[in-house]
DNA sequence: TATTGTTATACTCTATAACTATA
DNA sequence: TATAGTTATAGAGTATAACAATA
């Protein structure tokens, strides 16, 4: 009983090690590593924002929103565009191929999802979403990103 | 159908998330990060190791192994003694502290287990831990360490 | 000649503090 | 005086390459 509970946590914490390695490799191969391919996604979901907003939406200082800006920018994914009304802040948006870059990563995640998890039973597959939703909840969901 | 998988999906993703960043923060607060705790772990599973060997078992370079071994050795947790028929190797083993804080790891896990999965349904912990088995099966279970 | 470990060096990721331009 | 962003600096984590001692 109190063993299956490690036993189950044992797995869970193996596969954290392996699902975190295996999206690193895959976001590598695409030029980006995790807190890049968040700034993407993020500015994919909410449109242009100012950085002061990044900041605080991925919970990173200022300073390194600018590098991660800088970065994504050489790469071609971002721009910045001065801001309409407040001329001291900067508003950061995807370019056409960020944009494509994260519908990209969309669709890789999907891939991703079936490559981990089409194989195993329906039934099962819900009880696992499920216990893995209660879990998530007791935690509390504050990782409003 | 192809839904439920993505949401699964991504439900376990936020969960290896947030248990990468509570492991992290609790070995953090005992002086620890992953690297250092899996030397711990594997040299109290192994006995003394030489540093070439502990290179391999956790796939790093030898050069990484040295800062390794240093800072362990510095909080008081490893201790090298000279290799009995090869001089120029090293062996590295736990001092009484580092058994005992390995020790410690394996009781704050195992708080950690029930802390996360404890109040999940029996049945459908079974469930989930056979999902976690299947998958992490299907990766090959090549992470020997 | 091959192997063990270390010194020297460098790169990535992220943080704090001081500063500039603007509000 | 307060805020947005940048320059300067630092520290952790990890890697490669060159080298010394030993096998």
């Amino acid at each position: 009983m109190s063993d299956e509970v490690l036993t189950a946590f044992d797995a869970l914490f193996e596969l954290t090690t392996r699902l975190g390695e295996s999206m690193r490799a895959d976001l590598g191969a695409h030029g980006l590593n995790p807190a890049r391919a968040e700034v993407l996604l993020v500015l994919h979901r909410r449109g242009p924002v100012v950085q002061r907003e990044l900041s605080q939406i991925l919970r990173v200082t200022p300073r390194h929103v600018t590098g991660l800006v800088d970065t994504l920018a050489e790469q071609g994914w971002v721009a910045r565009t001065p801001h309409p009304s407040d001329r001291r802040a900067v508003l950061v948006g995807l370019t056409d191929a960020g944009t494509a870059q994260a519908t990209e990563m969309h669709r890789r995640r999907a891939e991703a999802a079936r490559a981990w998890l089409g194989d195993v039973d329906p039934a099962d597959l819900t009880t696992f979403r499920t216990v893995l939703g209660q879990v998530l909840d007791r935690l509390g969901s504050s990782g409003e990103r």
